[in-house]
DNA sequence: TGAAACTTGGACCGATCAGTCCTATATTGG
DNA sequence: CCAATATAGGACTGATCGGTCCAAGTTTCA
């Protein structure tokens, strides 16, 4: 049997991820999700303020299990997994023909200023990502140069992506995502060993 | 005598910039620069989309005259104007509690996705942004290492500086931002020579 | 002095919004 | 078989939106 109510979520998740949070009504999700009335919406969904939330939890979860995934693969060099996170950024905003956003969004900031309980929720989340980029950088043991603080360079990391995206959701072309990515990478490598940041450079 | 028009500019400007082109209603305007009614904002202005233009030439103007002023600073070091440059958006953000935006933006990605015509204004405009800073860091004669791509330092710098106001737009905590400043600045000291890189590194 | 520009105040329109309510008909699992 | 759940279809409310229209008073400057 078709579960409606994900089909909603998804239909909601891309929306919102185009147009944002305030500007998707939920006449909009209901033509994109084909149901037949408002009805039928509210019978899943009590207020358009839950719907968001189910969509918030919904994509961080999955950007938690697929996007971050390549973070996790233990027998990649943890430097290297970094980098290939950094690409499949890129790669994601170019499949979305540089109009993505979640979860590295403009949409963030949208829904944190469109209600306190989406502020703090998605400050966790960019909390607990930025947590696991650094230990990530902590795991490369030993190459992390000395006074390094990982979790500042992971904070870096999380808003020069972001940041990425905006431009391109202006400019269109991912070509300037690319070289913002691989200067990044770079900026990465500029905090490791001597020999490491020669051979990036 | 007042000037009317300037100051519904004004109010529309400090709407528009913590709160979104498309959220500030008319409204909104009206009430925040204390006209009487429609009829008089529409005596100058004769659609929301012109005034969200004139808020945009407007911001524009103002930040490539005062904003960018001290990029320009001849006697001034190069990277050492740029580095100011990157603390006076710390500062701007940190002042407005950091609900800024304008003109370094989630904003602007928001206008963007409002109209073509914005869009590509907007595009514009950080084009020319992106060559001041592209030829300040050329500016620094000699100092930038060989094959650094100026241009792409540029555009890093701002999606970085970007990324890093809606970060604090999310946690409204300004000392992320300064971290990622202070590491912007080492990521320019990078791409120079190494007697300067070694010094602030 | 007189016309053009500016300001006030408000009624109004059609569209859209989130959300409610009501009536039916399927579908499903205990 | 029956009751809970899901689906369908639509009317409706109260608020807000961008925008129009009108009628009247004030300021400015040529």
């Amino acid at each position: 049997m078709r579960d409606r109510k994900a089909e909603i979520l998804d239909a909601a998740a891309r929306l919102i991820a185009r147009q944002g949070y305030k500007q998707t009504s939920i006449d909009d999700v209901i033509e994109a999700s084909g149901l037949c009335g408002k009805s039928h919406f509210y019978h899943h969904f009590k207020s358009k303020e839950q719907l968001g939330h189910e969509v918030l939890n919904r994509s961080f979860e999955r950007f938690g299990e697929r996007g971050l995934a390549i973070l996790r693969e233990p027998l990649i060099d943890p430097i290297e997994r970094l980098n290939l996170f950094i690409d499949s950024i890129v790669v994601a905003q170019a499949e979305r023909g540089c109009l993505g956003s979640s979860p590295f969004c403009g949409v963030a900031a949208e829904m944190a200023d469109a209600g306190e309980g989406f502020r703090t929720r998605i400050d966790a989340v960019f909390d607990r990502w930025c947590d696991q980029i650094r230990s990530l950088l902590e795991q490369s043991d030993g190459r992390l140069r000395e006074g390094v603080d990982a979790a500042r360079v992971a904070r870096f990391i999380i808003a020069t992506l972001e940041g990425a995206v905006l431009m391109t959701r202006v400019s269109r072309e991912i070509k300037v995502m690319q070289g913002i990515a691989d200067d990044l990478k770079r900026f990465i490598a500029m905090h490791l060993q001597e020999q490491e940041a020669e051979a990036n450079a």
